[in-house]
DNA sequence: ATTCACACTTCCACTTAGTGGAAGCATAAG
DNA sequence: CTTATGCTTCCACTAAGTGGAAGTGTGAAT
């Protein structure tokens, strides 16, 4: 940790490190790729070393090492791209999050006969990992997979209410606060607010900020690995406020038998 | 593997080495992520180190590097999973695969009237990462992300023809012959005469040996940074054999604009 | 056609960052 | 309560990674 000679009085360049304990490589590598997803996945050497403040010769390693494993490819331009493999491992991700969500989901639509939707949160937004149709839903609202903002949704708010204010902050100070529509909360005050009576009734709604006339319901997990919400979602016309004192307790249950499922998979 | 005791003949321990120039911890971490997703995307420090053969607290530290990013995720269990972070990954490298591609995989559907796939191997699989349904077609035969067998598809045939004997026996070594259908091709030798013609006649013919009364003619596209195909497909009925002297010319033509696109993508 | 400039790649001496044996904790089983 | 099992922390050692400098290729300009 703090080796520091002590007499110095400016710190020894802290910088961007990396948390004790961990490999400076493999964060350096997950950090290339990061930065090749957030460019639309194609980047070249020099614009990933303009980014990370790396030396050239550092990145090329480290690209070489994702190249063979096909972790990146790379172009006759000598341009890099995500690799094929990541698609793979991506998937591999998105089903174990939902694998053993879908049963309770699929089982909620049908007693409620709206779509059930699970959420997490990654970072800044929150991730839909599983969901189910309901039988006369026209069109899906929202497809697995989908990132939407924490504070424009009934996931989203369900998930920030199991965090502390502090995080929540940080999460909007970087992401931001855009509208969806004029429902949308846009200033972090009223949102700690909003998350407040969230935490005292139990529940998220969102009630057109997300898209309007589409209303939702949403519970967190409690005690997933990763800041779970479940919801129930549908046009306003059909989920009214009345449909909360049946839609909810239900929400509650399940979430907490799918805590249960999350806790120790079946497998 | 051969940890042979023998006399000092042998050579200083090569083991599994990484290829000199790239990163052993990052291409360690990647080892890891690989065989989570192996296993279903659920593993334990344990099983992970008897499947390594790396030291407990070697695995240790890369997971933590990799838990700190939301690559993985730790269960209350303390197994691991692999994390909300990999799916946008994923996408963005599906996105990026499949991009420029589907405007010429929708003009290629709509000119040919059957659904027009694009897939790339990935180590010994071929991945359809970009797809363009026919207007009338009934169901989908495969999906983009869905991962095929090289020697039972068209676009896995079309994809070994690019590539030398050698390599094609190494894969199909690896992960072996299974028959599809009765039509599959399941020996090495059959296969290698059957790249032979295809790439004596320019193009690939998979008739039923994927899925029984599915037709498909596939072609390679040139000069792609990873080896890639493009076929079109669809019931046997329509699909006959005359359909492939007007299908291979366009498809042909498609495969080389293609490939001008893969290499200097439109930004 | 030749030169110049830029961007990527290879080389290699230095040393930091990574490694892994051993000890320390939890948690689950007996 | 005791033992067993599996995860986590510690720390001395050194192999593995780093990055400055030199080399190579590619494309633009003259």
């Amino acid at each position: 940790m703090e080796s520091t000679p002590s007499t110095e009085t400016t710190q020894p360049e802290p910088r961007e490190k990396v948390a004790s304990g961990q490999v400076q490589s493999v964060d350096r590598a997950i950090e290339l790729l990061e930065l090749m997803a957030d460019a639309g996945g194609e980047a070249a050497l020099s614009e990933l070393a303009a980014n990370t403040g790396l030396p050239l010769p550092t990145i090329h390693r480290l690209m070489r090492t994702l190249l063979s494993r096909g972790y990146v490819r790379q172009l006759p331009s000598r341009r890099y791209t995500l690799g094929p493999r990541l698609i793979r491992l991506g998937e591999s991700a998105g089903r174990q999050l939902g694998a053993g969500a879908r049963p309770y989901l699929t089982a909620l639509a049908a007693e409620l006969g709206e779509t059930a939707n699970l959420a997490m949160i990654d970072r800044d937004m929150a991730v839909y990992v599983a969901q189910a149709a309901s039988r006369h839903s026209m069109r899906m609202f929202t497809e697995v997979g989908r990132r939407v903002f924490t504070h424009a949704t009934g996931v989203g708010k369900a998930v920030l209410a199991q965090l502390p204010d502090a995080t929540v902050l940080e999460i909007v100070a970087r992401v931001g606060m855009p509208a969806a529509t004029p429902q949308t909360i846009t200033d972090p005050q009223s949102l700690l607010e909003e998350l407040a009576k969230i935490r005292e009734r139990g529940y998220a709604i969102d009630d057109g900020e997300q898209e309007i006339g589409v209303r939702c319901f949403a519970v967190g997990v409690p005690g997933a690995p990763t800041p779970t919400a479940l919801s129930i979602s549908g046009p306003s016309a059909r989920v009214g406020y009345d449909f909360a004192e049946t839609a909810v307790p239900v929400l509650q249950r399940t979430a907490a038998d799918l805590a249960k499922e999350l806790i120790s998979p079946t497998g």
